[in-house]
DNA sequence: GGCGACATCTTGCCGCTGACAAGTTAGGCT
DNA sequence: AGCCTAACTTGTCAGCGGCAAGATGTCGCC
């Protein structure tokens, strides 16, 4: 076994799972590394030797969100409305994950783990909006190149990522928060109607 | 003068703006009312007078981004692209107030001043939006009534929210850093064409 | 013109937090 | 057996938010 599991157990899993208990609870903003270390069980300065500092722990906990956003949009095949409904329910579903990835101020984005899984999440959204241009007209004469979006998937990747970041901010009305993937599924299609 | 203008000149005014500044500085995870205080050259405990406390100094600037956000889109007319590239450029410009606004576990959101500037916003939003049906079929046969946002509506504040959250967050590829007005007219323009 | 009432701001304190330093325990290796 | 190192604890410090109590300036009012 690579790490873990000596004294506690696993301290370094426990103590991202609270955290994303904490977080659903009551926001990233009010995340106390001695909260998390009493939900485990263990001393106040027990996460800084696997973390390092607060910083570290919500690097790594970026790190599992763009793993794991990649490893649901790869899922959800390569069809845009697809991978369009499984983003927003990624946000939904993992909101602890979701908001940590978004808020650059909070952890270490040029960490090269970091860099690595958004680069993987990112080659994921983009094949997913290959399927956009379904009955029009071809993109850019000039393909997108490595890691550049085109239009078509910038809007793709932004109409998605505003529902998202809406509904978990509680700023769509009514409705649309008891059944958030059909809002977002109509949403979605209006990109290709 | 209803306030203010007594022996510092006014420091609810620069405390705001010293938060903002702040903000801009390194994020609202970062900011400490005693720095604030320190900035405006008064002691720590000046803030909580004037706005009870943190979550009230947020609240305070939430109101005042909403009504900023609200005088700007009804400035920006009623095509829908020009209120949306206006949309983005309020996120860019002030980027601090945007930040707060939507990050409701920072403020009282229920407070009744920012749903009433939060409504007012809405409303300029709507308004904007009812040029997006150009050229297209009139939405629902049902008008939406009162705070409602039909399916169009809902598209393009997903989209411009998304735009605008994506830049701010550092997630946008390198040539949209440098211009994000034009990314972001392309961008909407992708719904309606 | 002076007095009281009030808004404004200060000083002092408490518990909590993140970070660091130094010590302790426990598992693995030879 | 003996050691080495990872894993954790204990102790400490400065900074923070929030509260309480006091000081100071400003205004209405007679």
């Amino acid at each position: 076994m690579a790490r873990g599991a000596y004294h506690h157990g696993d301290l370094r899993r426990a103590l991202l799972d609270a955290a994303v208990e904490a977080i659903e609870e009551s926001g990233p903003a009010a995340l106390s590394l001695r909260d998390l270390a009493r939900r485990a069980g263990v001393s106040h300065a027990a996460p800084a030797h696997h973390f390092g500092d607060k910083a570290g722990l919500l690097t790594a906990l970026a790190v599992e969100g763009y793993d794991r956003l990649a490893a649901t949009l790869v899922a959800a095949g390569d069809d845009l409305l697809e991978v369009g409904v499984a983003y927003v329910r990624f946000a939904v579903d993992h909101r602890a994950h979701f908001e940590v990835m978004f808020r650059p101020d909070l952890y270490r984005r040029d960490d090269p783990e970091v860099a690595a899984a958004r680069g993987r999440a990112g080659a994921a959204l983009r094949a997913g909006v290959v399927s956009v241009r379904r009955g029009r007209a071809p993109a850019d004469p000039a393909p997108s190149a490595g890691d550049e979006l085109d239009r078509d998937a910038l809007a793709a990747w932004s109409i998605v990522h505003g529902f998202a970041t809406l509904w978990l901010a509680g700023a769509l009305p009514g409705g649309t928060d008891r059944d958030p993937e059909a809002a977002a599924r109509a949403v979605i299609r209006r990109l290709f109607e």
